[in-house]
DNA sequence: TACTATCGACGTACGCTGTACGATTGTCAA
DNA sequence: TTGACAATCGTACAGCGTACGTCGATAGTA
């Protein structure tokens, strides 16, 4: 007999509803914000209940990288490898901006869930039928995950996420704070940029196709 | 008359030896493991004393966040750009795998300090100096940025540090747990990597070459 | 010399955290 | 009916950040 009224929904308690109500505290409250009271309340659920279903928070935690790693699109197979790696990394940035949180968190996590997993191993397919020698590809890989993680990074401790978003910002905290006597390039910059707008994922693009054009040559062609 | 015996050193407190203290602890403990009590703890002092040297505690993060940023080389002014770029880069490289935990911190502070602004300043002089536009300078910046972070991301989740760590860890523990007829790619290039060793600090100049070569022939040469 | 203001340091306390432990309940097999 | 088992929860504890108030030592002034 189910009978305790529940916040979020009125089915049972699973490792998979506790991990997503998990992502969507994290997303709405940051990382912080979760805490095992908070993330058993919002399920309508007693603190220590969510232990039948996870070992600790750490593996929590875990388990919410590795959901958020399904959430990236893998490089689709028919396509050549560049589109493919457009593709996986542009999904890869649109799911990290989504889950800010999860970007600080792999820093702290050493062992891949099966997600992430899954998608290197894609990923290094990918490469390898494109030409790439298993060095060449190590290299590809590190270097295309540096860039996309790198990015994610620089994006989610920026105060804003669209063009608008930034020319306000801009003009009204950034330009303030900048001494142009001691920061006169950056003052330049700033200024250039609230007439020219700013989108993150036009600036995403730029330094990814600058990448991949780069690592055209390094494959051997079958 | 200071009498009291401390740990660290009998030098009074000041917002400097609190803030160093702090990084040698995260240093040591990691993030986690830093908190105000153990802080005070180390420099000999009760954990409210902390608080005529930082407003809070993210204050303090702050400004550990600032020091490691002063820590990262500036691009000295003599050198050609590349050269320049290759040298505040691998010392950006070096300091954050000294402080992994800046890393995470990052994403979660949003207003640059003092010293980040000099850092970024003085790498947009030299790309303006070298002849890249403003546009293109953001860009290079950006670029150069995210593949540092995302390197020092990825290579602080890993639990090795050197080639050969890396030989030990991958035969005892990554081969082990992948299977090879789910991840036939990873196994092959876990495999050869054991042989080849495999070191960070190549890595990472690889792909820091790679990108410097490839931004060469947008700038607009004076 | 005596009084007072100021400053650095700290003790206590509050509400929060993760989680160990044990008790309680509902379900099903024997 | 009994026993085993899984799921749930209440209580408790140590540790967290930090608000508040206090205290001793010093500096300035009368």
């Amino acid at each position: 007999m189910r009978e305790r009224r529940q916040v979020a929904s009125d089915a049972g308690l699973s490792k998979q509803r506790v991990v997503v109500e998990a992502i969507r505290l994290a997303d709405r409250e940051g990382v912080d914000g979760l805490s095992m009271r908070q993330l058993a309340g919002a399920l309508g659920a007693g603190a220590m209940s969510l232990y039948h279903y996870v070992a600790n928070k750490e593996e929590l935690l875990d388990a919410m990288i590795d959901v958020v790693f399904e959430e990236i699109e893998l490089p689709p197979e028919e396509a050549d490898w560049q589109s493919a790696m457009r593709r996986r990394s542009a999904s890869a940035r649109q799911v990290l901006a989504r889950h800010p949180w999860a970007i600080g968190l792999m820093e702290s996590r050493t062992s891949p869930g099966p997600a992430h997993l899954r998608h290197r191993e894609a990923v290094t397919a990918c490469l390898r039928r494109a030409g790439f020698s298993i060095v060449m590809a190590t290299h590809a890989n590190w270097l295309l995950d540096s860039y996309v993680y790198g990015f994610a990074l620089q994006a989610a401790s920026l105060p804003f996420d669209t063009a608008d978003e930034f020319a306000d910002m801009a003009e009204d905290v950034f330009l303030p704070q900048l001494p142009p006597d001691e920061f006169p390039y950056l003052n330049e910059s700033a200024a250039a940029l609230v007439g020219a707008g700013y989108d993150p994922a036009e600036e995403f693009i730029f330094g990814l196709d600058l990448i991949l054009a780069a690592l055209e040559p390094l494959r051997a062609s079958a």
